[in-house]
DNA sequence: ATTGCACGTGTGTAGATGCAAGTATAAATT
DNA sequence: AATTTATACTTGCATCTACACACGTGCAAT
């Protein structure tokens, strides 16, 4: 079917002017994308450290304990914005290389995620290299719209858990 | 004790230590985050069709023929933003329920993506779903800034093509 | 015709993602 | 104390993601 401009003898029912462009006017789509290709300039920087930019945030993310004791399994995924499942997952190949060493929490239950020596290492070492990837983002975008992406970013992930909760 | 700390957080006076807190200042953890939950709203959605909207977005591209000839594998991963290879993986899925197929290109090396009635029956089935997630989406982030995020993810994402393409 | 390089695609490997379902422990209820 | 419920974590399954590498084809230069 000729989609393109007008000036169609079109077969009646299949009327896409307004709706046909429209899936790439996907908000998920478009999110995923930038995400994607934000990933792999995050992930060539970090190259050198031999860490994807997935793991430098759970490493990081487990490094700062808010008080004392270590993050568990479950706090490490909602402060990562992850399933808990899917964490579980991406601690392996890090627990593997020696970066991250499960213990016992307080629970039976609960595991206690620690950062090991080896991994704090890592971290410091790829943590030039994740500046380098900011500044790059930052010049890519501009610091403006930066700030204006993280607000937006940071306005509606709240809601979506919201509705994710309620979703159940 | 982890106090979960969900009420009144003044952030007042909140000096963010230089080094801190940054990691969570990490715009691809951030947008990886929003990815993430975004594709939850619009999966949550897109369920009852039986596609994900990785898929839905596949066919729906493959879907636009630019002028007669459906597209190739490598123009619908330009289309989708993915790598090639990666594409080649998530076809299959949907080769093999039916909602694509691969035909021959023009050359003997290219193959043609093209979309199945089953295909096209399922995408059709599937696009008011999508319509109630985007409504979703512009109720939870406002038109406004759907439409600033939008727009800067269209500057965004062609600099980073160049900056991929250069940095090889 | 042979060589050589560019192009289009698929595979191996490795990780990221999450839903459904399962196991084990703690707490609450009866 | 026994039963039930809630909590913490893991596993099975399926999919998404992409880099490195391999294979086949087309085209051009020799």
């Amino acid at each position: 079917m000729r989609t393109v401009n007008s000036s169609t003898t079109p077969a009646a029912k299949s009327v896409p002017p307004p709706g046909a462009v429209q899936s790439s006017a996907c908000t998920c789509f478009k999110l995923r994308s930038l995400a994607r290709r934000v990933t792999q300039l995050y992930d060539q920087a970090l190259a050198p450290s031999g860490l994807k930019v997935t793991q430098y945030s759970v490493i990081g993310h487990a490094r700062r304990r808010d008080g004392v004791a270590a993050p568990t399994v479950s706090e490490l995924a909602q402060a990562l914005v992850t399933d808990r499942t899917t964490l579980t997952r991406n601690l392996k190949p890090l627990v593997d290389a020696g970066f991250l060493k499960i213990g016992s929490g307080a629970d039976a239950r609960s595991k206690a995620v620690c950062v090991t020596p080896k991994g704090e290492a890592v971290y410091q070492s790829a943590r030039p290299m994740w500046r380098l990837a900011q500044s790059r983002m930052r010049a890519l975008a501009g610091a403006e719209q930066l700030a204006s992406l993280h607000g937006m970013i940071e306005v509606m992930l709240p809601q979506l858990d919201a509705a994710g909760d309620e979703a159940d």
